[in-house]
Parts: C-alpha cells; sequence; structure tokens
DNA sequence: TTCGTATTTTTGCGCGCGTAAAATTTTTGT
DNA sequence: ACAAAAATTTTACGCGCGCAAAAATACGAA
C-alpha cells in the first residue's frame, strides 16, 4: 500500500481511508486512486486489515443443517443480502450436531464479526455456549428462536401456519390429525402442536396429535416409517394427515404410495396430507404438497436488516423484539 | 501471545512454534504450555497468523449451486475430511452464476489458501477466469471436467453410471430413450449421452435422444414442463425414459403424475423412468427412483487426498491425472 | 483580503504474529 | 569427561495495515 500510495502521490493513510470508504476522500485525490488502481490493480490484504480493525466486515451465517434445502434457500437469501451491505458474510453448517455448533460459535469468535445471524439447532443447542456467544458477539436469532437468546429474533409465525392450514382442511372436508414426531428437533414443531391443538378447539373439533419416534435430521425416512407404523396400526383416526413440517410429509407420500393409498382431495382419494414449509421441493412430490409457505424473503431481509441496526448502534437493543412474519397457504394436489 | 510465554516461561517464539506443531518442541517445553493453556486459555489470532504465514491453512472449497442437496451432500464431506486433515474449509457457492463464480475465486485469491477444490459450472464458467487462478493456487477439480484445468481431477465415471442402466433396462424390458436437456450447463450431461448412445448400439438397440428446452438450475421445473411437452407430442418413443439426471427426473415424474401416467416396472405401469446420481431424495420419490448413484464417499476422499498431496509437493503434480469412480446401480420401484 | 471553521491529509505508533539467524542447551561419540 | 553435532530456544526484524492526533488545506463570511 505504501508503493502504491507513492505511485498515486498519496499517502498511505490517505490510501487506506479511501478503500475503508471512497466516499471520505476529496475527489480529486479519489481520481487519483483510481487511476492509479486501474494502473496496478492493489488489492488490500485482507487479514492485515481485519486484524486492524476494531471491527471486521465479516458476518457469520450459522444455519443447523445446510443440506436441507430449506436452509440452503435462506442462507443463500440472507449472504446474498449481506454482501450487497458490504459485508463479507461467512456460511457454517452446524451438521444436526450439538458440538459443531458450538465449535462453529468458536471459529465465528476468533473471525471478530461484526454481527452474527444464528439459527440455533433447538433443542440439542448447548444454551450455555449460546448465551455466552450473544454475550460477547451482535446476534440476531432467526428461524427457531430461544428464549431471551441475542438481540432479536426474526422468524415465522407458527399459528399463522397452522391455522391456516387447519382452517382449510376443516372448511373443505375433515378436520385433520396432526403427525408429528415425539421428540422434535425444533422448537417450532411445538408451538406448531400447540396452535394446531387451539385450532382444532376453535372449530368445535377434537385435536388428535399422532407422535413419532426417530431421533437425527433424516426426516423424511422418520416420516415414511413413521406412516407406515400409523397407518398400520390405525393411529390416523381421520381421513386428512397435517404434518408438522415438509419433510415429514414428503415420508408420508412416499408410505402411502408404497402401500397403494391415493392421496389427494378428488374422489377416490383415501387421504388427504398437508403441511407446513413450503419447502423447495415440494412442489414436485405426487400429488404435489399443499402446505404453509414461509415469507422466506421477508424474513431474511428483515433479519439482515435488523442486524444491520444492531451493528450500527454498537450492538446494543434498547429492548429484545420478536418479530414473526405469517404465512401464505399454498394450495396444491394433496389436500 | 508475549504475556502467555511469559506466564508459562518461555519466549513467544517458542509458543508460536508450538501452535505450528506442537511436536516441534520439547516434550517438557509441551507439558509447560499445555499446563498454562488449560490455566489461561489463549488462542492465536487467526488475522495475523494468516498473514504472516507463508501458506495458510485455509482450503477453498468451490460448488457451482449449493440448494442442490447433491452439491451440499459433497460439499459437506469434502469439508469434514479437510477439517480433519488440519485445515480450515471455506465452501463458497457459485449460485449456478458465472459472475459469482469468478468472485469466489477472487475471494479465494485473497484468502491465500493453500488449495482449492473447484466444482466448476461447466459450460458457463468463465474458463479464462479459472485458468488464471489454476496457474496461482494449487486446485483440484471435481465433480466435472474442464480440459487441462488444474493439477488434477476427481469425479464420477460417467459411461459407467450409463452402462448400468442402460444396461438394466434393456435385460428387464423396453431398451430406454434419453431425456436431457437440449443445453445443458454440465459437461457431465454430454458425457452421458455419448455413453448412452454407444451403450444402445452395444446392445443393437436404436437411441432416441429426447431434449428439452430450458436454461438456469431449477431442473425439476424443467422436468417436469419437458415431460408434459414430450408426452403430448409423443416424443417418448419407448415405454422406458432414462434420464440424464435425478432433478430432471423428479420433474417426470411429477409430470407422469399429473397426467395420471402410472411409472414403475410393474403391470398396469405406463411407463418406466430410470436416472443417474441417486440425489439425496431419490429415495422418498413416488415411485421410489431406480438411478446410479455416485460414490460420494470415494470421490470425496480422493478429491481432498489429491489436493493434500498437490499441497505437500508445492502444488506441482508431474502429470495431470483424472481419476474416475464407478456408480452403483439402485433399483428401486420407478424402472 | 483575512480570519475562523470544517474537512482532508499526514505523522507516528502499534496490532499479533512468523521466520531467519544467532545463541543456547542437549545429545552423541569416543 | 570432553568436543563436536544436533536439537532447541532466543534475538531481531518485518509483515500490511488501522487509527488517533497533529498538520495542512479548503471554504465561507466578515
Amino acid at each position: 500500500m505504501e508503493e502504491f500510495a507513492a505511485l498515486s502521490g498519496l499517502s498511505r493513510p490517505t490510501v487506506s481511508k479511501y478503500f475503508n470508504d471512497p466516499e471520505s476522500v476529496r475527489a480529486t485525490t479519489r481520481r487519483k486512486i483510481e487511476e492509479a488502481l486501474e494502473r496496478f490493480d492493489y488489492r488490500p490484504n485482507i487479514f492485515a486489515i481485519n486484524q486492524n480493525r476494531r471491527l471486521t466486515k465479516n458476518v457469520g451465517i450459522v444455519v443447523p443443517f445446510l443440506a436441507d434445502p430449506f436452509f440452503a434457500e435462506i442462507a443463500r437469501k440472507i449472504e446474498a443480502l449481506c454482501y450487497e451491505a458490504g459485508f463479507r458474510p461467512f456460511i457454517m453448517n452446524s451438521h444436526g450436531g450439538r458440538e459443531q455448533e458450538s465449535e462453529n460459535l468458536d471459529s465465528l469468535r476468533a473471525l471478530k464479526p461484526a454481527g452474527v445471524l444464528l439459527a440455533p439447532l433447538g433443542r440439542a443447542s448447548d444454551l450455555g455456549a449460546i448465551e455466552r456467544f450473544c454475550r460477547d458477539v451482535p446476534t440476531v436469532l432467526f428461524d427457531s428462536n430461544l428464549d431471551g437468546m441475542g438481540a432479536a429474533f426474526v422468524g415465522s409465525d407458527n399459528a399463522s401456519f397452522v391455522d391456516q392450514t387447519v382452517d382449510y382442511l376443516c372448511r373443505s372436508g375433515e378436520p385433520p390429525c396432526f403427525f408429528e414426531m415425539r421428540r422434535p428437533a425444533n422448537p417450532n414443531a411445538n408451538k406448531r402442536r400447540h396452535a394446531y391443538i387451539a385450532a382444532m378447539e376453535r372449530h368445535g373439533a377434537a385435536p388428535h396429535v399422532v407422535s413419532i419416534e426417530g431421533d437425527g435430521w433424516a426426516f423424511e425416512e422418520i416420516g415414511r416409517q413413521g406412516a407406515h407404523a400409523a397407518l398400520s396400526s390405525g393411529d390416523f383416526t381421520t381421513s386428512t394427515v397435517l404434518c408438522s413440517n415438509d419433510r415429514l410429509a414428503i415420508g408420508v407420500l412416499a408410505a402411502c404410495y408404497e402401500r397403494g393409498l391415493r392421496v389427494g382431495r378428488g374422489p377416490g382419494s383415501a387421504l388427504r396430507v398437508a403441511s407446513h414449509d413450503d419447502h423447495p421441493f415440494s412442489r414436485f412430490t405426487c400429488p404435489a404438497l399443499t402446505t404453509a409457505a414461509h415469507d422466506y424473503t421477508s424474513v431474511a431481509g428483515y433479519a439482515v436488516e435488523t442486524l444491520l441496526k444492531l451493528i450500527e448502534t454498537g450492538g446494543q437493543m434498547p429492548t429484545r423484539r420478536e418479530t414473526l412474519f405469517p404465512a401464505n397457504l399454498v394450495v396444491r394436489a394433496s389436500a
């Protein structure tokens, strides 16, 4: 940078100032730099920058399971927004594991990020580790909330998801039973169950929850086996099944197909199946899945917006705000 | 580090040496450091390390489209292997775009990585940019090959995929026609088409390729629309369709379902559909997809192994080697 | 024109570490 | 037990830059 500054006829700190904010130097100075820049194509050393900056331009994005297209999709959107805002996003994948999540937080700490967007594992998270992290680093939680952690939470309104699917299913046929994992990894699942029970009572219908066994993140397989078990033992007390999430529903559809059960709302169909999330593949299941869609764009947008505001105010938020976006019902052929 | 060295009764460079390789200091010295380490939990500053090291421990992993579960899966495996080898993997996503891919390479260059594992976009890649990059940074290509670029290529043997599916389909029923995009993004697609034609000729059957329109990475939707078009116009001249890849096949299955066509090999089925890749979701399609599976583990393992060897030898390879792993046929219900 | 203020540029310093060469200690051979 | 060789530790220096304070310059009003 010393050389380059000399070549552009300025001192090094002036050039440094330019790279931190091109608007912060006089127009004539900027022109000098930009001319020299074209001729010598110099680029500042990232490591030296980050070592010396009080706050880096790094932003961490932590998702629980990147192989899940839902997280791949939202991570992609968030990444793009951070990039546009002039930050350097680092996507980290917890692989569904507690140790990996804690390790990710450690690695992030070393990157001295200006802020972090964290979608925690949920039940499997090391709450103590996350709380300590949030105390040190400005953090916005998204997707799943942990009580009081982080400076803010941005996510989807689980009640809105379930209300819309239950309303639709009740209006168009038999009230649904609810299909879920007995020990859901994600806190959203519990909220959805509660919302289901409340919604059914509002409709004057008797709620019925089918809880299946299974741990880990292989939801499709868990759903498939759970559906086989439920169908064999007659646990589905109605002809309408509302799944906690789309990945379970994909498993249910596979099980129904394997048993020759026709799914859909037409005549000749044995079962209606609906779900929540609008997983990127739910358009292509057979039949296509009726589901409640996340407002991906709003969640990603507001999460990033909140983090940027948090960074500007020096990592302090007057009060922890939880922002929830409602779902959009997507009616397809399955229910 | 100065302080910490004093606390452990040593000089700073000795401690530095320890962190670069704990084996490189005397046992007594190491014990001193490790005792102090427990009491004060000091950690070296990554930025300062990387700034001064001749070669960093960073490794870049570039994939064309991370929202595709196939790439999510293989990136995950590669990431884990790099991590175990003591490197710091950085996953970068080209989002299916030429500019993003070039930008990723630029960002990587700035990280001064010891090596890079690159799965290029293929047809959309900026070949000049990639070649320049490979000259500067030790690079191993994987998944899709670019002529002569990088120090080595590790991928799957497309001929093996197609040979096995074609053999199986011919043996068990009518020889297949081949369903693909007219302008595939990925060079593997072309190899698969050629392998299909050769395999059909070996079987004494007439090859028939159905090429559909569509650009981008929304393969399921492209496959769905293409299948509708082909079914309407009678382009499928046989009752057996071999898709170039699973994501197209998922679209074909959706189209068949929408038209009430039963897919499978049993009586009463109108169409057999098979494919290649063993996409993580192909187990859960309706019917489950018969496909040829990548040897994910071998490809990921050998790619990392090759890169580590390349790094050890200072980025030079006597000769560019291309290593291909054969497929495993996975027979499910669709064909 | 001149002075005062606001903006811009420069001076001087230090960040936290890697590394080559020098100094020291330990090991080996006799 | 002593010198030479090998292994280890220390000295000394620099990496490439951000940042605070000082100096210089630009701009507007009297």
